[in-house]
DNA sequence: ACGCTCCTGTGACGGACGTCACGAGATGAA
DNA sequence: TTCATCTCGTGACGTCCGTCACAGGAGCGT
């Protein structure tokens, strides 16, 4: 089947391959069937805002596919990227249930599958469907543990190689890939965006990743990075 | 009625005349009745550990009365306080419906009373009740927008005087008395405590209050804090 | 009153990191 | 090809703030 951004696509939740392993979408046949009958699917190009910081909740947005970055500006325009969401993950619920404006801005980093369900409907929605209310209590829960991480990461970290070091075991546990050389990390951002997800500049990012490299902690091939000396990380965010 | 800790205690929810202005427990008389049944009232002093971080979750806690500080640590034993939370509040929600080990550690800092829920009694008692559940999302959807603010808050302020200078103003927000001599605060915690909550350091908070003494934006009268010009703490802020 | 402990106030010093500036590759469009 | 744009690398400089050290005051129990 053909279709846009080279994504495979599954208009039908009923039906999708994937459902079994996503904390919310994991749920009876009657809860998906009414799902399906509520929700909108899209496909996004990379870069597509979903929804912006302060804006009144519209609703939510399911991602199936694909990965969307949740990002909070200051007013002097600085940037903080909050999460990398991942599929399966639920974005602006918080927002859509309490009624308040959107917390973070959600923006697409890959070509991405997503549903969308408006807010009445996905509030009728939870209240008719009590097996969907406690899987967006879980998804609530996880999108609070997450934060707290973030929490953690940015306030009892006193230094900045601290907190990069702490960023790059977190992506060892996530998407790591054993090798020979160390653990590979496929990175597809920029320096840019990795010093807005810890709280720092460019060129602090770029001074410690080849500090990393002298030390021979990580060595960088391309789009690459190979963590060779996991327990030198740690210690960097023990210490 | 004589009471521990000179505390007025509520034994009965239903009969609890504050419930309606609770997020949380402003349920039907069914929800509530069964509420009733599973959970276990208890009066704590000032500095009572309710649950530490890491630990395996025994259940949730209901802040009733009085007030608790949310904490995690380095393990080099540097505490950031990541938020004090209200009567009304649920403590140790997400990790109890996850059954992941706390993500912070919850101490009382006046004398309360909470109502305890086991794990079990509690994951049971919302799949019974889906008003429950509802109410839980609701309760964690504002538990993440909180943190979301601490985010913010911690990520995208360079200086230390911009962090002390919101969490003044967000102390504006939800205590704050108007006098003649200007917002009236009562500040109930040490310079140690308030560096904590802003990532930094005691002597740096003490210097810092001294600088906006100086610059007239406050005043320390005892226990009392007086923000005189709110616009320059917004200022401080914005730039 | 005395000592003890906790909190607050300040000074000196140094290092980490933000800012500015510039240049080199890399990539892609015209 | 050439030019524009984006990303990365690196040097110089200043400053914010963390660390250490000490002193004065407030509260409290004996």
């Amino acid at each position: 089947m053909p279709s846009p951004y080279n994504l495979e696509v599954e208009y039908n939740c009923g039906e999708c391959r994937v459902r079994a392993d996503r904390l919310f979408c994991n749920m009876s046949e009657s809860a998906v069937a009414a799902l399906d009958s509520v929700k909108f699917t899209g496909l996004y190009p990379k870069g597509s805002l979903l929804f912006v910081e302060g804006e009144e909740p519209r609703g939510i947005f399911i991602l199936c596919s694909g990965r969307a970055k949740l990002t909070t500006s200051s007013t002097e325009g600085k940037t903080l990227i909050v999460k990398i969401a991942e599929p399966g993950e639920v974005l602006g619920a918080s927002a859509t249930i309490l009624g308040k404006p959107y917390e973070v801005s959600a923006e697409t980093i890959e070509p991405s599958q997503l549903n969308f369900i408006k807010r009445e409907d996905f509030l009728k929605y939870l209240n008719t469907h009590a097996e969907a209310c406690l899987h967006t209590a879980q998804q609530l829960s996880e999108k609070y543990h997450s934060a707290q991480r973030e929490i953690r990461s940015l306030g009892l970290s006193q230094t900045t190689s601290e907190k990069l070091a702490r960023l790059l075991l977190d992506w060892c546990e996530r998407g790591g890939e054993q090798t020979t050389k160390g653990i590979r990390l496929k990175v597809l951002l920029t320096h840019e965006e990795i010093a807005q997800m810890i709280g720092t500049t460019r060129e602090t990012v770029t001074r410690l990743l080849s500090d990393f490299k002298k030390k021979k902690i990580i060595d960088v091939k391309g789009s690459s990075l190979f963590v060779i000396s996991k327990p030198q990380l740690e210690h960097l965010v023990s210490v």
